[in-house]
RNA sequence: GGGGUCGUAGUUCAGCAUGGUUAGAACGCCGGCCUGUCACGCCGGAGGUCGCGGGUUCGAUCCCCGUCGACCCCGCCA
């Protein structure tokens, strides 16, 4: 055997003694002089001659390994040879590196591992995208070659925040007395607003199970069930079209309990978030949380989930204008419209120019025309011109609050429509201006929503969230004669600007839930036809119950910090919903069609993959 | 369903508004040199169906239409 033949860089098995002490990102300055063994993938390799270094890369970070080549000579012309992503166990001492060479900045090691022996566990081909914390590649890429985006360092953190959140969520639920039950993926279609996902039957030719966009129904029949506590980690399907914070699988927390109220869920929810919070980001949250009513959030906030990390309200001053001498203002109260401004601290010197991008913002949304009162250091100034009196923008600016330097900005509009723009607006604002602090969460309850909405197409009555959710008690009566203005015993959960979570008291009186679903225009024989099973259920004695689900994807994504839920799953779908590393969804062949009783449709098949 | 941005080397991009020699850069990759690198450095090299299809034109990466894909927004959806 000649030397060249020694030195060959040949992939072996994992032997015992290959196996890893340390991960590569726990070697520490504790560990100097000790032997370790790691295990990773090469992640960068700096050849200087008579000095090889090689960077090491498991999913705790990176460690230095570094070979001497006149020392060793054989093991420094092996680790000339490994490239990119090769995956190695490599041996040797851990050392602090010499004083006058620790001089990168930024969490650089102060150890490296002095090599001994290094086994070559496999090879990589040349990777499509330098695998780095810093990822250059476009998410296209990234989501075809998943498994490599995963080897940066941060999307295991990522994975392990959601780990740890859900470990949490398991330990508070399961010591409060709740237990995990899982329900099915494949059950009959609920009525929850969504698009289901079908799979279609076999045994029974034409018929089709719907992936569950929630386990609503079977959660609440496990209360009837006397299951009393029940939560679940539950995988929801929504094949509707998706955003940054919406995938068409997602993960929810999923919490039901019996003989219990608001107080109780509120309870519980806050339990789970404040030890998630402390937990992953060491924050504590103080308990109990604030509320306020879904008419107060939008009234003073503009948003059903409003941010309350910063100030700027909202103020309704539509009858300050109401019988003034702006015509605009006056002329849409008449016609039933309101007047909704914001003042902004400090925005008295805003130009012409900033203050048009800032109707470019609510144009859109249906606000036209953004009317400025400016408390400028020279005297008051208006683009409502001659047409009020230096009084009453004096009075306006009182009653909003306002003082020297600030600025108003007023909009007329439909009640919830413009609360909603210059909600928008105020957040925009905010975010601009830099008035919202980072590392803060504020947790919110917002109760009292309305439990119908009109369905802007067709015009027919709706359910806001899904129709089991119960009502106020004295908006009871309203059920028949005015349903929009009913409230519902409905509660989302709000961090800072996000919906974590929602849920309501559930109805579970079956005189009530018909009455309910008569007004959203589900008639009795439909209710039986589509859910009669829940129905029939309602009837054998349903205890008292309520509940919650948190969106875990968007509470994960807050907690890692990033803006797209995508990130906090290892394989997410596109916005088309496909997934571009196993190319789902995929053609089938015509054997299996012909076994479900499916034919496709001519034309419809064009489009097929491979 | 509608609107927007993007698609050029393995990757990230430039070039294209004003069509015309051999389509460039950086990183990565391959080879060589280099004993303290950590964005190593230096020398050399390979690498392109300009997403795909059609049209306009003597000529299209560039202009037009369509299509596919990615992302963002509205609709939709907790």
């Amino acid at each position: 055997m000649t030397t060249r033949d020694e030195n060959e860089l040949a992939v072996e098995g994992l032997r015992p003694e290959l196996k890893r002490t340390h991960y590569c990102g726990e070697v520490s300055e504790g560990d100097v002089g000790k032997r370790v063994v790691v295990n990773g993938w090469v992640h960068k390799v700096r050849d200087l001659g008579g000095l090889v270094f090689v960077d090491l890369r498991d999913r705790s970070g990176i460690v230095q390994l570094a070979v001497d080549a006149q020392q060793m000579p054989g093991l420094a012309a092996r680790c000339k040879q490994l490239r990119s992503e090769f995956v190695v166990s490599a041996t040797g001492k851990v050392e602090l590196r010499p004083q006058e060479t620790r001089r990168d900045e930024g969490g650089a090691s102060a150890i490296e591992v002095r090599l001994e022996s290094l086994a070559l566990l496999s090879k990589a081909d040349v990777p499509p995208f330098v695998v780095q914390d810093d990822v250059k590649a476009k998410d296209e890429l990234r989501l075809r070659y998943r498994y490599l985006d995963l080897r940066r360092p941060v999307m295991a953190r990522r994975l392990t925040t959601r780990h740890l959140a859900m470990q949490e969520t398991r330990r508070v639920l399961s010591d409060a007395g709740f237990i995990e039950v899982e329900t099915p993926f494949l059950i009959r279609s609920t009525p929850e607003g969504a698009r289901d996902y079908l799979v279609p039957s076999r045994i029974k030719p034409g018929n089709f199970y719907a992936l569950p966009q929630s386990p609503q129904l079977l959660k609440q029949l496990l209360m009837v069930g006397g299951i009393d506590r029940y939560f679940q980690m539950a995988r929801c399907f929504r094949d509707e079209d998706l955003r940054a914070n919406r995938q068409p699988e997602f993960t929810q927390i999923d919490i039901e309990m019996s003989f219990g109220d608001e107080s109780d869920i509120f309870d519980v929810a806050e339990r789970v978030t404040c030890a998630v919070y402390k937990r992953v980001l060491g924050v504590e949250m103080n308990r109990p949380f604030l509320t306020m009513t879904f008419d107060e959030a939008m009234s003073q906030y503009g948003s059903d989930c409003p941010d309350l990390r910063y100030d700027l309200k909202l103020s309704d001053v539509t009858d300050r204008f109401r019988d003034s001498s702006f015509a605009p203002f006056a002329k849409a109260i008449e016609a039933g419209e309101r007047v909704v401004g914001l003042c902004v601290p400090g925005g008295s010197d805003y130009s012409r120019r900033v203050i048009e991008s800032l109707s470019a913002i609510v144009r859109p949304l249906g606000v036209f025309g953004l009317v400025w009162v400016k408390l400028g250091p020279d005297g008051v100034k208006s683009s409502m011109k001659g047409e009020t009196t230096g009084s009453f923008t004096e009075s306006l600016a009182q009653r909003m609050g306002a003082k020297q330097g600030d600025i108003l900005l007023l909009g007329s509009g439909q009640k919830l429509k413009l609360l909603a723009a210059m909600g928008r607006l105020r957040q925009h604002i905010a975010r601009e201006a830099k008035l919202i602090p980072e590392g803060r969460y504020v947790p919110l309850w917002v109760t009292e929503f309305p439990l119908f909405e009109k369905d802007e197409e067709t015009g027919e009555i709706v359910p806001m969230h899904h129709p089991f959710s119960g009502i106020l008690p004295e908006d009871e009566p309203l059920l028949e004669t005015d349903p929009l203005r009913v409230r519902g015993r409905l509660y989302d959960l709000v961090v800072n600007d996000q919906e974590i979570a929602s849920g309501s008291v559930r109805i579970f009186d079956p005189e009530l839930q018909h009455r309910v679903l008569k007004t959203v225009g589900i008639g009795e024989e439909e209710a039986r036809r589509r859910f009669g099973f829940f129905l029939d259920a309602l009837r054998f004695g349903t205890p008292p119950h309520c509940g919650i689900a948190f969106g875990f994807d968007r509470m994960v994504m807050q907690l890692c910090g990033v803006n797209s839920i995508s990130e906090v799953i290892a394989f997410p779908k596109t916005t088309a919903a496909s997934c571009l590393m196993t190319g789902a969804p995929a053609a089938v062949d015509d054997s299996v069609l012909e076994e479900l009783g499916l034919r496709l449709e001519r034309g419809r098949d064009k489009e097929v993959d491979k």
